[in-house]
DNA sequence: AAAAAGTACAACCGCCTAAGG
DNA sequence: CCCTTAGGCGGTTGTACTTTT
């Protein structure tokens, strides 16, 4: 069966936006909040199928939209977060305040990418194209490490844009939960519409380096239960009242389907405290015990691409470098282990300066 | 100055998922 | 359960604009 293009019902108006139908748009949602999108183009007078009124009114005339040039940050943070989670487009959107996710698909696939082949680097894997195929090390057990880490990764980053999601749709005047999301801390947002709080960004990865893998980082801990099996699965997760660890370690909440019973004392035991957690989730056990084998960061680091040291066009541009080659493959083959670990650290930077 | 090529980005398309009946 | 619908997502296209030849 196959469905019928919304716009193909009754001579819908395609195409480009007019600024009469923009103000229409605009008006409306102003005066009433879009509500039902299918509804709303006869409420508003607009001859546009729901789906364009919708499409348009997140790309393009939300208030809280930041337009124009992207910073040095914001690429850095693209670059990253791709790297990580690939084209997970809403999901890299969450960590860029006021941008689009189809803003952001939009500047990866006419800037960075584009950026990143010049420079001898396959934009999808983020490694020198002529390694795409194997780790740069050769070793597995490091390639597996870093895959569990970035599915763990992954995961979270997917509930943490369903959270924001979640929380949109909860509040009834978009303008309004709009700006609460954008602008507002953690601590200021409803209860009911974030719980737990926004983690910054990278908190698995803050849980690591808490773990003692990057650094000599104290304050909290994240461990299996003493005698327990991970396979079993049980976990304690021991946090100290920190923020950004408890924001690190709520995602579990969301990651593991947790019942509600459970969700329940999760959030009234958070943000402190010890409790246990059970999980029939066979990755996350898997995941949880790999990130547990001591890794030192030279290794799990390996296979990530130094893009620090590229021969940007653009002088502005966090891609442009004092390593400047003029062939992108000479770059990636120079000191590839020392440019990982630049890149690696910019990662880090993102992590704790969220 | 005009045509061709390249670029940027808004908008569309089709698929997927969750929710509700 | 199954079906329908709304809304979200990522991929792709269309077109206006800019640069190059």
């Amino acid at each position: 069966m196959s469905r019928s293009r919304c716009c193909e019902k009754g001579g819908l108006k395609k195409g480009p936006w007019t600024p009469e139908d923009d103000q229409k748009l605009l008006a409306y949602i102003k005066e009433h909040g879009h509500g039902n999108w299918r509804a709303l183009p006869a409420k508003a007078g607009l001859q546009r199928c729901g789906k364009s009124c919708r499409l348009r009114w997140t790309n393009y005339l939300r208030p809280d939209i930041k337009r124009g040039k992207f910073s040095l940050q914001e690429e850095q943070t693209i670059i990253q977060l791709h790297a990580l989670i690939g084209n997970r487009w809403s999901a890299i959107a969450t960590h860029l305040p006021k941008r689009t996710d189809n803003e952001i698909k939009n500047y990866w696939n006419t800037h960075l990418k584009k950026r990143l082949t010049k420079m001898g680097i396959d934009p999808m894997t983020h490694k020198p194209k002529k390694d795409a195929l194997g780790s740069v090390s050769g070793d597995s057990k490091d390639a597996a490490n870093l895959s569990h880490m970035v599915q763990w990764e992954r995961a979270r980053l997917e509930a943490e844009a369903r959270l924001v999601r979640e929380s949109k749709l909860l509040v009834s005047n978009p303008i309004q939960q709009q700006v609460i999301i954008s602008s507002a801390p953690a601590q200021n947002i409803n209860k009911t519409l974030a719980q737990p709080a926004l983690p910054p960004c990278l908190d698995v990865l803050k849980a690591l380096q808490l773990q003692g893998l990057w650094s000599k980082s104290t304050g909290a801990s994240i461990f299996p239960v003493a005698g327990d099996d991970l396979e079993s699965p049980t976990f304690t997760l021991s946090l100290a009242a920190n923020s950004s660890v408890t924001c690190g370690v709520g995602i579990i909440r969301e990651v593991c389907q947790m019942p509600e019973e459970l969700k329940e004392r999760w959030d009234n035991t958070m943000p402190s405290q010890e409790m246990t957690y059970t999980t029939e989730s066979a990755w996350f056990a898997d995941s949880f015990r790999a990130m547990s084998e001591s890794t030192p960061l030279s290794n799990i680091v390996e296979g990530f691409t130094d893009i620090l040291a590229y021969n940007s066009d653009d002088k502005n541009s966090f891609l442009a470098g004092d390593n400047i080659m003029e062939n992108g493959d000479k770059t990636c083959s120079g000191n590839f282990e020392e440019n990982n670990n630049t890149y690696w650290n910019s990662i880090l930077n993102l992590v704790n300066n969220p």
